[in-house]
DNA sequence: GATGAATGAGCATTCATTCAT
DNA sequence: TATGAATGAATGCTCATTCAT
């Protein structure tokens, strides 16, 4: 008896990544999925209820690599803003790796039924919240250490994943992709305005 | 001047910029958008190519308005610090009139065709580049009146923009959205580093 | 502008009806209702939300032709007994004509859903209903002459459908099936009984 | 004699018996019935060669028990007309356990292939022949001690039997079923005609 | 220009059957 | 014998696009 490991599961999840990054939800057949993955069609369905469910562990997956760069870093020495600095080049070189495609200002959505929308709550939701949450940590550390100013942190580690997105799409829209990581990091933590 | 009969173009365009932005590309059918303007189905062939090619006046339209908004702005009185809260205030009224729904983290694209790619290249990149540019001039105005700190204009716009996607997305994962707006503004001016 | 007439739908029906009574319910396929009728698939779709519900138009319809059947006889001249043969003879003329093929022993239904039960409830019902009423008016008419025994008549109405169908499927069973309609008429009709 | 692992062989007869007779053929699927009876999928194919071989042992077990309701009925003290009201109730006790939930008026088959036809005629064929061979002697009983009139034997068994159907699907278009057993078997035996 | 009926390629999903263990 | 993971043919349904009127 062939035992139904989660091997093939996650050689699923692994290809669907891949492809959902580059192709997006409803350009990617299952049968795409399948065929990348080498099984048949209907071995997806022995895994995943439907498309949705395949979707959402698909999300799922994904954060759990990002949690896990992140909960790596947080352990690493050094300052918080260095720590910071390499959160970003670490997300960055993920996000390139999955080689994905998607436009940068695009109006989509899955239309979710309620029942999945329920489902990506329980499941993404509390991914991001604890990504928030480390990335809370770090900056309270640098606020402690008089490093970073007195902020809420959650809002700026909010703040920061937003630039961490700006950064990788800055190539779309300005040139010296190269240099924008650094100055658009350095805008983050110094502001826009005049010190005085 | 425009032809009469591209009354009925603006209005399938109107509607569309509706239905895309709440539904998303895929689940908006062209039934859809006819039926919401009231029009049959044929008659968006006569105006558009194809789905895609409504999708592109539908995304030249969405920027027009942004860059109305940001013209008018520009030409107002005030300090630029002044000048972009006003701004951020605006985009954030505009999108919420779109109500939509997309989710805030969604893999997804059009998978547009290399021939269509280039035309969102010629269509909506120079709007972007535009509102970059207003954007950039006053940052430059700030810089000149010493308001700000000698920065890239227009890496700080990109970055702008990208903090008032923050601002409207904030909602999703943090509470006490009514005041975030400020807070992350302070944050995009201030920076996250102690001052010394 | 060609006009979504109802002689397309009607055709669908008729063509449906004969495969439906042939192939039954599941071994009937869309494609092969579209291809009969000499029309795309999607055609179907215009005019039926989905295969159940072409199914219950199909009901409708036969029902439908039954019952025409049954008010022309009623309103024949001729004793009510002799009425009740030629509604008997024209039933199993017609569905020999259909040529339906469903084995006389089979547990088969179609796991209809709530809503499609309770539309089957206000399509199919009432027309069975009306089959058993003017069958029951015949055989009031018979009890009121003198002609019948003073019985239920609606009663004897169901019974008399049920015996109709013995007779179509007798030649499964039973040899000499020209002479069994004359002759399970008569048991019918004088029941098993001696008489004394 | 039976070997001894035809064990699991009945059991799976046994539940596809009631599986089939609650959601048809099609709606039936072979883990249905595997995971009624406790087994793999797989072990279904050790015992039947596919679907329709175990439709058919199905429709052989329950042609045999309703033989066996028979065969014990007719062995037992009582007049004909006594030992036909007994099969009648006992019949319709049988079908009701089965909770059999298949429309009245359905098209429904199941499109056997040519051989497997062959193997219906060999299988089930025969079956109801016995059956109503059984029926046919206490018919010829009955006319023999003149309590039934002159009339073919196999034809009224199988003018009975469709009675017994009758019956049983009263409830779906007749009220007061529960009286119905009595009034429509009193047709039978009596008959419409008023006696001169 | 305007219509909307017709089309058919495309895709998600099911399930009987097989076969390596 | 027994298992159940894997298969892939089959099918219902959608929807962008066309075109006769």
């Amino acid at each position: 008896m062939r035992r139904k490991d989660s091997i093939t599961r996650d050689k699923i999840i692994k290809n669907a990544l891949q492809m959902f990054a580059q192709k997006g939800f409803f350009k990617t057949t299952v049968d795409d999925i399948a065929g990348a993955t080498g099984v048949a069609k209907g071995t997806v369905y022995l895994y995943f209820k439907d498309k949705q469910d395949l979707y959402i562990a698909t999300m799922d997956e994904h954060f759990n690599s990002a949690l896990a760069l992140l909960a790596e870093t947080e352990n690493m020495p050094g300052t918080p803003s260095e720590k910071m600095h390499r959160i970003t080049n670490e997300f960055i070189n993920y996000i390139m790796h999955l080689r994905t495609n998607y436009m940068p200002f695009t109006f989509e959505n899955l239309n979710l039924t309620g029942k999945t929308l329920k489902k990506i709550n329980t499941t993404v939701q509390p991914k991001v919240s604890a990504m928030i949450e480390i990335i809370s940590r770090i900056i309270q550390d640098g606020i402690d250490k008089q490093e970073f100013r007195e902020v809420d942190p959650r809002l700026a580690a909010f703040h920061f994943l937003s630039t961490i997105r700006a950064i990788f799409f800055s190539s779309y829209y300005l040139t010296n992709n190269a240099i924008n990581t650094e100055n658009i990091l350095e805008l983050f933590f110094e502001g826009l305005n005049k010190r005085r």
